[in-house]
DNA sequence: TCTGTATTTAGACTAAATCTAGAATGAGTA
DNA sequence: TACTCATTCTAGATTTAGTCTAAATACAGA
């Protein structure tokens, strides 16, 4: 049984507003990867008022900010933004640029393979290829 | 004993200019991953002429196209350069910003991880966390 | 040398993200 | 309820990374 939006948000500390709401909820219900662009045109009808691109990103800094969601870097230029917060890492297929979630427990656990020079506080692992068709 | 950039660029098939090679040593030279404008400020007092922004953009895609050069995505917003073309990672250190080089040895193989399903051409491991004060 | 193609240049342009200053919101309190 | 004050939101300006354009230059091959 997974959180609401609104439990979400309770939970990390972020006082409630309509926009922090819809933004985090449109973020919960895709699988995507969105940009600032596609969510400020994905939600924008969802608000009787207006929603300007500074609140966009100021909603998106502070919902990183406080762990609601997460950046994800995949290409140059375009910050993508992810609301799976369990640890998982990114496949990129080259052909459709789909981005598709890889839970952690598929790969070897890579935490502890530094050694004692570097503390390592997370990491992410991004893999590029093609998405085979049966998958798709 | 490693290749001068000059052998470089000869053996990827890239048309030698004085820009890519001064673009392409200055990378060789250098274990940080500078951005674009740093390489710019870097390079243009070792050219006779005038080294536009384009030409720093257009050089740098050039190179990574022929791979003499990488891409490196360790933050939003700026695309830094490696010529590091061995496999391997980094680790970011979060304090300083310091990006130090990880072979790939140093990591488990997980390469085949993903199965079938997957045909992994390339992937990116990056760590950010601290690095101990030892091995600064 | 001549000629065509690739490269470089300066500066205009585009797009992602941030900043600013004022307006609106809204929780806490009288 | 009405007031206060901090926070948030807004529109638009600004900054910055990166691309594009058109003209000048370089340079390889005939
Ligand atoms: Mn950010
Ligand atoms: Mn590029
Ligand atoms: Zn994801
Ligand atoms: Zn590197």
């Amino acid at each position: 049984m997974s959180l609401t939006a609104k439990e979400l948000l309770t939970k990390k500390g972020v006082k409630m507003t309509s926009q922090r709401l819809v933004i985090t909820e449109y973020l919960m219900q895709t699988l995507e990867h969105p940009t600032a662009d596609e969510i400020l045109a994905g939600v924008a009808e969802m608000l009787p008022v207006p929603l300007s691109r500074a609140t966009v990103y100021n909603t998106l800094n502070t919902l990183v900010d406080a762990g609601v969601i997460r950046e994800v870097l995949t290409e140059p230029g375009r910050t993508r933004y992810d609301a799976n917060t369990f640890e998982h890492h990114h496949f990129v297929d080259v052909k459709s640029g789909k981005i598709i979630d890889i839970p952690q427990e598929m790969l070897p656990d890579i935490e502890k393979a530094l050694g004692d020079k570097f503390k390592v506080h997370s990491y992410t692992v991004t893999f590029y290829g093609d998405l085979e068709d049966d998958k798709k």
